[in-house]
DNA sequence: AAAATAAAGGTACAATCGTTCACTTATATT
DNA sequence: AATATAAGTGAACGATTGTACCTTTATTTT
């Protein structure tokens, strides 16, 4: 009964990436038409709707599956950013990442303000959730152990921002082919200045 | 010989709008028809063509309108932010400006990442411009004379990406009925802590 | 081996799409 | 007042869309 299930997978898969792949001409996921993902795929499109119900459907998955991406990349980073230059490290590997699967960053990238209502709505929760995590994360840090946590969060929420902002750039740059060490640089920098900024901070108002 | 002009330039706003309109309901531009866009404009299709030569035009005039908006506000953020209290006075005017004209910066924010390649890259350059000029201002502030160029355009960036982050949020929170203060809050906090950060900036290295 | 199941293929249809071309109609020019 | 110009209308086209319904085909179960 596994030959049928792997299949069924497979074809599923094929529907997503034929997605992505159609993403990356140009269009965003709302202007792509089911027909046309399902051809991609080597599929009739009436094939379509036994994997998903409709298009909205696809693109919930996909960004769901770019998710589970992304939240894998970040738990490397978090084990490579133990050590002493954590920015330089985080920076280095998040960058071979987004060039590893540059497909799904560029959907959540695209899709977290452009797509569909609910698609963003799926992607700005999941990030919210990096922001958590990567707050928690911050807490166990001696230096922050006096920081309220709504300034965690705060904080959190600046460092995800400034990263999102280096992997739209990274992806814009791949077909630009601009010079990928100048953003490196300049995100390493901010991230540099934030924790600067963060180790005078003040708490209490 | 101003009569039609007027008049013309007078359904070229609605087509503009209608555009605006059928955006705000939940798919991005690449979803829109053109056939749509007219009908919301009460102009039946074919009287798009005296106006566009398609959809991608009007995407492209739609953006130079929007960032025109913008950039009459950031000088207007400019001129209030003076005085003392920069950060504070800076973001408060952001807001109102931001629920003055939604339809514009929803426009901006959503296709930076998510419209068709074209209307990303002008929207990508008219915010590169949005960082030259900030990191102009900058330069004659006392403080940060002894920055060098890349550092202070590195600064620059990380403000207008922080700030775009909260005009994405807020718009988000237009139909969501967050709390607009704990957004306002939260970039508040963010700039003062970026500013603590490049008062203790060492720029060599 | 026979029957059941379900993924993929095929046909068909109404709706919508972008675009063409010829037309009205109101303004501008002569 | 006659003519020219151009914004807006309306019909028509071929193409594409989403989806319903039925058939084929390969796997699983009996």
């Amino acid at each position: 009964m596994a030959l049928r299930e792997e299949k069924k997978l497979q074809t599923r898969h094929a529907l997503i990436e034929a997605a992505l792949t159609l993403m990356h001409e140009g269009v965003g996921f709302s202007g792509l038409s089911l027909r046309e993902v399902a051809r991609q795929a080597g599929l009739v499109p009436t094939g379509f709707y036994r994997h998903f119900p409709d298009m909205e459907a696809l693109g919930l998955n996909i960004a769901a599956e770019s998710c589970q991406t992304l939240r894998r990349m970040m738990r490397e980073v978090r084990v490579r950013a133990q050590g002493g230059a954590a920015v330089n490290e985080s920076v280095r590997t998040l960058v071979v990442f987004i060039r590893e699967q540059p497909l799904y960053f560029e959907f959540l990238a695209r899709e977290r303000a452009g797509g569909p209502p609910s698609v963003r709505q799926a992607i700005h929760t999941e990030i919210r959730h990096f922001v958590a995590e990567l707050s928690e994360d911050l807490q166990k840090w001696p230096a922050f152990h006096r920081f309220p946590v709504e300034d965690l969060a705060m904080l959190a929420d600046l460092v995800v921002n400034t990263v999102i902002h280096l992997a739209l750039d990274l992806l814009a740059m791949l077909q630009d082919e601009e010079d990928e060490e100048v953003l490196v640089n300049r995100t390493t920098k901010q991230l540099r200045l934030i924790m600067l900024g963060a180790l005078n901070w003040h708490p209490e108002k």
